[in-house]
Parts: C-alpha cells; structure tokens; sequence
DNA sequence: GGTTGAATTGAACGCGCGTTCAGATAATCA
DNA sequence: TGATTATCTGAACGCGCGTTCAATTCAACC
C-alpha cells in the first residue's frame, strides 16, 4: 500500500522543511530523527529522501535560505550612519521576532554542520556582521559614533539584538513595537558619540535627551 | 581483564567530567555518547556508570555546578548602582572568559534537559538575571540609570555580554582587560541616564565623555 | 479504460546507542 | 601472605538510527 489519498510533492516537501525547522528548533538536530520528522506530516521516513538528500542536507538548506533571506531582506539605507543603525536595528528585531525558530536554528546548529557547508554558513554570516560593522565606522568616522572597536561593538550589538528570540512570547506583556522601540534606545546610545557641548553644535540628532519611548 | 596499571576513583571522576564538558560544548550533548567520552579517558564505557547514573545526570551535575559557582562567585558589593554594574559586567566577562565551554553548554544544551532538571537550571538562570535586574531598578529609582523596562534591559545586556564567548579566541587581536573595558563601557552607555545639564549638577559619575579607554 | 509514472509504503540493511553485569585485576589491609 | 574490595573490562541487551529499494497505489493522460 503507498500513495495514501491527498499526496501530492509540493505539499510534502515544505511540509517536511516546516515540521524539520520546528522539531531541530525545539530538540536540535542531533535529536531529531528523521522517522520523527516524517511522523509529523504523515508519512513514512522513507519518502523523505524524495526531498532532501540526506538530513544534513536538510538541515543546511534551512539555515542557508534562511541567511540568505536576512541578507535579501534588507539594504542599508542612503542615509545618514545613524539612521542606517536605527533601520538596521529595527529590522533586524523584527526579521528575527518573524522567524524565532529559524534564527535559533542558525546560531545553534553551526556545530552540525558538514566542514563544506559551515564554510558556506559562516561566510552568510559574516557578510551580514560586515554590513552592521561597515555602518559603525562610517558613523565613527563622521563622529557620530563612538566606538573603541568596531568589530566588537558589532559583535556586542548583534548578540544582544538577538537575543531577543530568547525570552519573546508572542502575547507577552510587551508588544513588538515597544521591544523594537527598547533595543533601539539601547543600541543607540551604547554607540552614540557624547551629545556636544551646547555652544559648539546647535543640533544634536543623536542626543541623549529624547526621552520620547520612555 | 580489567583494572589496568594507574586506574583510580577520584581521577577518573573528573576526567569523565573534563572530557564530558569539552566534548558536549563542541558537539553537542545528543551528538556525543558515552562511549566517546570514555575513549577520551582511555576507559570502556561501563566504567563511567562508576561515577555517574546515566548520561543526562552528567549534563545536569555540569550545568547546575557551573551556575551555583557563578551565583557563589559573586554578590554585589555595597556600592551604589553604577559602581554595581560596573562589579557585575567585569565579573560576567571574566567569568566567561574563564569557562567559555560552560558558559555554552549551559544555555545551549537547556532543551537537552529532563523537565525536572529543567526546572532547577531555569530558577538558578533567573537568580542571576534577578541580580542585574535588581541593579537597574535601583539605578532607575535613584536616578542615575535610565531604563525604560528593567526585564527587558536586563536580558539585552545579559545576551550583549554572554555573546562574548562566541568570538573570543585567546591569544586574539584584544587582550581580557581590553574587552571588559570595551563592554563595560557599551553597557554603562546603554543604561545611563543622561549627563545632567552643566549648571545643574556639578558631578557627573556616569559622563559620557571619560573615554579613558579608547 | 488502459497505460504511465510520480508518490509513497514497508521492510530491510548494518550500525551505534545507553545501560547492565559477571568476571578480572590490582591496590589495600590484616 | 592472603583476603578483601574498589575499579575496570568486555560482552551483551534491546532499540532506534539514517538510508535504500522493490513493490504498490493512485492521479493524469491518451
């Protein structure tokens, strides 16, 4: 007995790519069997293999997709470095409120990886720390950052920006606008050149004073 | 055959937990199994059940002893708020520094968990977080820290800081002491309250303008 | 209505898993 | 020296793993 009413390949193969993100996601990839896999859709671990090669190969595609998604996603700006910050922030928590599951799997899996497609991801990777690092020091140079190091102020950054994926539950006591609102503040002025003395600079954009989502 | 030449209790016990540690921060808890962890010792597997009941008690005994060394490694001096983050951000990047495999395992491999373990680990997680979250709060109500959601600025700088672990290699391009200062002075930006005008308050600790260390 | 072929099943493959345990060994103690 | 005991081996247990494949089913087309 095969081919069970209502088969059909494109519907099994994002079923299968949707029920693997979810389960590596909640249990990891290791333990994660594909029998479990196909369970979840309703069907037999061996027609899996009409869609992926391998598991490996499933799991990488997830992540490479994904970063390759983040990296479509979003261009910087032609503005000034602060408000390219304040675009690349706020993308960045909203990309990532989106997508819990696929940006858990991409920083926790790594280690899984086949050597070939680790390269491939961490490549993605830091292609995308790059563009937050190159808006760092253009604003660092233009004075409206001030940051000792630029790498690790990236680094700094992107960790806690993402860290958001691990403690958001949609429906919780804050809303997405006002955590987006939050990190923003934060990163900010964690990068933000001193507000200039009153009778040097009349504007400050980046001034400390705002107060507006507080 | 059995009991060769140098084989005692209370070196085996810890090697088993050394290799353990080291084999789970690099591959993962389901990825490893026991057999490798007593290859690395240079035991046969049934000699690890000596010091541990089974596989998932080893994963526990390293994340619980690791949090209640951070817990019992610090408490926050007397001081006032700011001098109190300052204590608690060096802490936690030295900290990490110190055991970066730990550090990764312990919010790494938390799904790896059995519920009840789960639990502990959770309340001996929020403990820490608690601290911080305490620090802010004060620092708002005094003043001196400008915090729009105490919960929410706690995480971010607690994934800010913990992100460290993911790019430090010793021996790199900064040295420790460079790198605490360098996140000490993110996190202190991040929440401090705005410098008070000049002809207000005469003194302000939390200035912006230091820049001692850049 | 018969044929075709894509989609799927279900059984099988060898393997490594966590764990147990009787037996062997060597250090310790009387 | 002989008995004891902590320590470890090596084999075994049942199980689930990733993956393959012949057989089967059903939708689509002629």
């Amino acid at each position: 007995m095969a081919r069970t009413q209502g088969s059909h390949a494109e519907i099994t193969g994002p079923r299968m790519r949707e029920a693997a993100l979810r389960l590596f996601a909640r249990h990891g990839y290791a333990a994660v069997s594909m029998r479990q896999i196909a369970a979840e859709i309703g069907v037999q671990a061996g027609a899996l293999y009409l869609y992926t090669p391998d598991k490996q190969a499933l799991l990488f595609a997830l992540m490479r997709d994904h970063l390759e998604d983040l990296l479509a996603d979003w261009q910087p700006p032609d503005a000034a470095p602060d408000a390219q910050l304040e675009s690349f922030v706020r993308h960045h928590i909203r990309y990532h409120l989106d997508r819990p599951d696929l940006v858990f799997i991409a920083y926790m899996e790594l280690r899984n990886l086949a050597p070939d497609n680790f390269a491939v991801i961490t490549r993605l990777r830091r292609e995308y720390e790059a563009r937050l690092e190159a808006i760092l020091s253009r604003g660092a140079d233009v004075g409206v950052f001030d940051v000792a190091d630029t790498r690790l102020a990236t680094m700094a950054l992107i960790a806690m920006l993402t860290g958001v994926t691990t403690w958001y539950r949609a429906g919780g006591r804050l809303d997405r606008a006002t955590i987006e609102a939050r990190y923003w503040e934060m990163a900010r002025r964690s990068v933000a050149a001193p507000v200039p003395l009153p009778e040097t600079a009349p504007v400050a954009k980046l001034g400390h004073a705002s107060g507006g989502d507080i």
